[in-house]
DNA sequence: GCAATATTTCAAGAGTTGTTGAATAATTGA
DNA sequence: TCAATTATTCAACAACTCTTGAAATATTGC
């Protein structure tokens, strides 16, 4: 994932009402809910809801599907895993061992970029 | 970690300057860079510098030494596990096959909220 | 003390984001 | 077809963020 696009997927999380979508619909995966589920759930009113299912679903972390006059929203789990892997290789290269438990640090998937360095100790 | 703290974090990374000064200090960890070095090595003007650097500061995603006349600002590691774990959570809550490799998601400094979940296979 | 250096604060203006109510679009069921 | 329902788009405005140059602050070495 480039830079650029995990600016964006930071920006779409990094406001409360739209933190608060993302994390409901991921605890209703994989089966999603429709919007007036999550306007009822949130109390978010529907047009600033649709204003910020549309910033989460541009920037790809929620997926849509019309069902009849409804919308279901998802999350998009994928999204969150690169995420979480960009942050895990920033926030270690070269200092691994700063940083993150053993286990997580020498997991290839989250840090995909280069090897444990050999340091003091 | 409260999820407005969240918040904040995520809004102090959620720019691309910032960004960028976090992964820099990240990667000059432990020794830190001066605000002067920052600029230069980025290409930000100081005033513009001075910005960014306070708004990672005051998320505590930096630190802040003055040494005589400069100023070094290092990575807080500490907060981006933070924000890792939280993400890790609300990802995987509930969802855990869904989300991360098998030794992320079974390593606990970053799962801290629930044990994994017998599911099917 | 004074000039030079490093950095921050301040003020102004441009641009972006968030919220709201009214209007619009699409779908359903009578 | 028509009213009801679900959700989105639009327009307006307030609030916030970003960038900039000028001014201020703090430290150094003469």
């Amino acid at each position: 994932m480039r830079q650029e696009n995990i600016v964006t997927t930071l920006q779409s999380l990094a406001s409360g009402p739209r933190l608060e979508i993302y994390r409901l619909l991921v605890r209703e995966n994989p089966h999603g809910l429709v919007a007036g589920e999550i306007a009822e759930q949130l109390g978010i009113p529907p047009t600033n809801l649709s204003f910020h299912l549309k910033a989460l679903t541009r920037a790809d972390l929620l997926s849509v599907t019309p069902e009849g006059r409804f919308q279901r929203y998802r999350a998009n789990m994928s999204m969150m895993v690169d995420l979480i892997a960009y942050l895990t290789a920033e926030c270690c290269a070269g200092h691994p061992e700063d940083c993150l438990p053993e286990t997580l640090a020498e997991t290839p998937a989250v840090r995909p970029r280069r090897r444990r360095k050999a340091v003091a100790g």
